[in-house]
DNA sequence: GTCCATGCCCCTCAAATGGGGGATGGCGCG
DNA sequence: CGCGCCATCCCCCATTTGAGGGGCATGGAC
């Protein structure tokens, strides 16, 4: 039964065995979930890659660690159209390779697993039009919404964590003051102990720190 | 089989259908899975819930609407033990709602869907140990790693991103000067160009903004 | 051509900020 | 009981910043 019309896909990874496995997986879920056939150009490389962009795809798939360029730069190419589903297969899971292709605009960060099973899943989700990010990306991801939080070894008092927070929103050493209750001159300094502590030196760099912890 | 020993869930919902529900679906996954029995605590109102917090519990299922508190406050207090999943099942998915929970440190958001087919699958992931959280509120996730795209419609000129790059950073006037081969002047102008246009009127601000467009 | 946006430069001035100092109470801990 | 830490308040001073003013060259739009 043809369920949609035929699919284009794009396979990028510079080693054979892993691109075939890959399309193999992509195959079976083709077959699984009853489609059309699908059509899928493979690229070997990120250049080869590169010439393919506008070919209109439907999915992606692209591997990061390629020896001519950077993968989430492919995703971020393909990403200007979009519908189309992209998803990185790889086997890095740093926090940098992670958000680099988060941003390119991926919308799958698929771990090369040792079992076929785990990765066929994660590819159907993806083909079903659901963002699919392996377990161990999706915990990395909640992190990032998660407020800072290491009591022990986080320096900060809690009423200096009060004024990061407010300083974070934007809010100068008077409006802080007012909202707090407190004196401005106050204020100043546990801004003095916050830039001691976190080693900085500016209303921007506490801003950013205030970021990082989620003291929105 | 009783692939583990019996787990500890805690239900909390206001309305006993919806309770009734979720349980039902609960135990659905749990046979599925052929685990052991689970021992199931309802809590009908967050009061209910906030008593229960200390007994143990190996998953939590949360309505965010209670009459007379707020969900995701109790997963910030089930959440202080970190080997608990948790999840929100809701109704709403507005992103305040969201980022609020999922500060508070939830594993998954669940919407209550039309079909059971589809909680029973999130359901059975989170029990499984991964997040689980709806497409709907993983492509919320997902744009919160991009950057702010809307060249079309973005008033700043290049010149001035690139200064609100920098000054993102953390970097004074003077030290912007530096970098752009510029004086501290000018530096200042685009400065103030870039707070007419943001609407905004101070480093701080100007840091967050840029953190939002991910001028990193 | 005019007009206007942009990028660049300069000046001034009041306010805010960053970096010192010192001082008071409260609270916990050895 | 001191001692350290915390929170609070105060002063001083050099620098930075925010907010005004004005100017000039370029290059595209009209």
């Amino acid at each position: 039964m043809t369920g949609k019309p035929a699919a284009r896909i794009l396979v990028v990874d510079d080693i054979r065995p892993a691109r075939q496995l890959l399309i193999d997986a992509i195959n079976a879920v083709i077959s699984r979930l009853g489609q059309a056939e699908a059509t899928i150009v493979e690229a070997a490389s990120f250049t080869e890659a590169m010439v393919l962009i506008d070919q209109g795809f439907d999915f992606a798939f692209i591997d990061l660690h390629l020896p001519d360029g950077r993968g989430w730069d492919i995703i971020r190419s393909l990403k200007k159209y979009p519908d189309i589903l992209v998803a990185a297969v790889t086997v890095m899971d740093d926090r940098p390779s992670v958000e680099a292709t988060l941003a390119a605009g991926a919308d799958g960060y698929l771990i090369k697993d040792a079992e076929p099973e785990l990765l066929h899943f994660r590819i159907e989700r993806l083909m079903a039009g659901e963002p699919s990010l392996s377990p161990a990306i999706a915990r990395m991801m909640l992190e990032r919404f998660r407020p800072f939080q290491h009591p022990d070894q986080d320096p900060l008092t809690d009423r200096e964590r009060e004024v990061l927070s407010l300083v974070g929103r934007g809010l100068r050493a008077r409006e802080v003051a007012d909202q707090l209750q407190i004196s401005s001159h106050t204020v100043r300094d546990h801004l003095k102990s916050i830039y001691r502590k976190l080693d900085v030196s500016s209303r921007a760099e506490v801003a950013i720190e205030a970021q990082k912890r989620n003291l929105t």
